[in-house]
DNA sequence: ACTACTTATTCAACGGATTGCGCAGCAACT
DNA sequence: AGTTGCTGCGCAATCCGTTGAATAAGTAGT
C-alpha cells in the first residue's frame, strides 16, 4: 500500500528517473522497503495519472532516453496526510528463518553453508552502511538527520543478525559434539 | 510463496486448526513471516487438494466446529524438498521506517509520540519472547533448538530495535536544543 | 569476435495478499 | 440489556507483486 510513498520520500529530495529509483531501491532503502523496477515502472505511471509526480523526458544518444520524475505539490500533500496517520505495522516474509524454525529436518552442515552466505550478503551491507554513515558525520549530519538515522536501523540490523549467527554456530558446535539423536542426513 | 512452508513446519510438531495457526502467526512465528486468517484458510485448502494436509472434522458445542490439520508424507517430503533449496531473500515492508526517512517533513513531536507507540509493542513482545525462552532453558533446550534460536532471533532484533529508538530519541532532542532551522509545523 | 553487463523503459500473465463481508454462538464486562 | 471480544470458518473482489520477456545501444572484459 506505500510503495508510493517510499517513492514520493526518495523524490523529495532529488529528480530522478524510474532506473535510478530502482537503483536506490537496491541499496539504502532496500533495507526498510524492496520493490523490483517492474513495480517501481508501474508505481510512477499510476502516481503521474494522479498527478503526484510529473517528468520531463529527456533524449539521450548511446543511452536510452529517460523520464526525469519530480514531485508535485499534490504528491507532497498526499506525503504529509500519509505521514501523519499511523504507520501499518510491518509485513515480514523471511523464508530463511522459516528453514531454522523447521531445521530438525535438515543436517545441520547445510544450515551452517547458509548461514555463512547470507553473513557474507550481511557483512557487505554492514560495510556500506558504515561507509556512507562516516561520509555523513563528516559533512553534514544535522541537515541528512533522518537519512542518517535510517542508516543506524540498518547498521544495528546487521549486527544484531551477525551476533545472531555466532549463536547458531556455537550452538549447533556443541549439539555435534554432544552424541544426541541428530538426523544427519534426510 | 511459501506461506505454505511455514504452515508445513508448523503443523511438524502438533495437529492444529486454522485458528491455532492464525494464532501463532500473530505471535511467534509472525516475527518472522505474518499472514492473516483468510490466507490461511486458503492455503490450508490448497494443501489439502494437494494432500500435503489432511484433517479431521471435530464438532464442538458451545464453540463452532473445526478441523484439525496435520501433515501428510507428501507434506513432509515437499517440506524437505524446500528446506533443501537456497531461501528466497526476506522482503520488508516497513512502513514506520518509511516515514523516518521522510522525518523532514513531520514535525518531531508526532515521531516521537509514535515511536513511543512501537516501542510499546516491542517491549511487550520482548517480554513474551524471552519468558518463552528462559521456560526452554530450564527445560530442554537441546531437543527444541531451533525454536530456541527462533526465538531468540526475536529477543536480539527487539533489542536492536528498542536501543536504536534510543539513539532517534536523543538526536531529537539535540536538534531541539540547537536553534537549527526546523520545520515545526507543516 | 564474442559475451556479458549497464542504462532505460514497458507489457502481459499469473499468483500472492489484502480488504470487506458474512455467519454463528458463547463469555464477560458495563 | 447491550456492547465488546473470542472462537471458528469461509467467499468474492481487488490490488499488490513476481516472473518472464522484449527492445535498443553502448561499454568492458576474455
Amino acid at each position: 500500500m506505500s510503495l508510493r510513498h517510499a517513492i514520493l520520500v526518495l523524490l523529495q529530495d532529488q529528480e530522478a528517473s524510474g532506473y535510478d529509483l530502482a537503483r536506490e531501491f537496491a541499496n539504502s532503502i532496500g533495507l526498510v522497503w524492496n520493490a523490483t523496477h517492474q513495480q517501481i515502472y508501474l508505481e510512477l505511471g499510476k502516481l503521474n495519472d494522479q498527478s503526484m509526480v510529473k517528468y520531463r523526458h529527456i533524449p539521450q544518444d548511446g543511452k536510452p532516453d529517460k523520464k526525469l520524475y519530480r514531485i508535485t505539490d499534490e504528491g507532497r500533500d498526499e506525503l504529509i496526510r500519509w505521514l501523519r496517520k499511523p504507520a501499518a505495522p510491518p509485513r515480514i516474509r523471511d523464508a530463511f528463518m522459516v528453514k531454522i524454525a523447521g531445521g530438525d529436518l535438515t543436517d545441520s552442515a547445510s544450515i551452517l553453508r547458509e548461514l555463512d552466505d547470507q553473513g557474507d550478503l550481511r557483512r557487505e551491507r554492514l560495510n556500506t552502511f558504515e561507509a556512507l554513515a562516516s561520509k555523513l558525520d563528516d559533512t553534514s549530519r544535522d541537515r541528512d538527520l533522518f537519512t542518517y538515522l535510517t542508516l543506524r536501523r540498518g547498521i544495528l540490523d546487521q549486527q544484531a543478525w551477525l551476533h545472531w549467527a555466532d549463536e547458531v554456530r556455537s550452538a549447533l558446535k556443541k549439539r555435534e559434539e554432544q552424541p544426541v539423536s541428530v538426523p544427519t542426513s534426510v
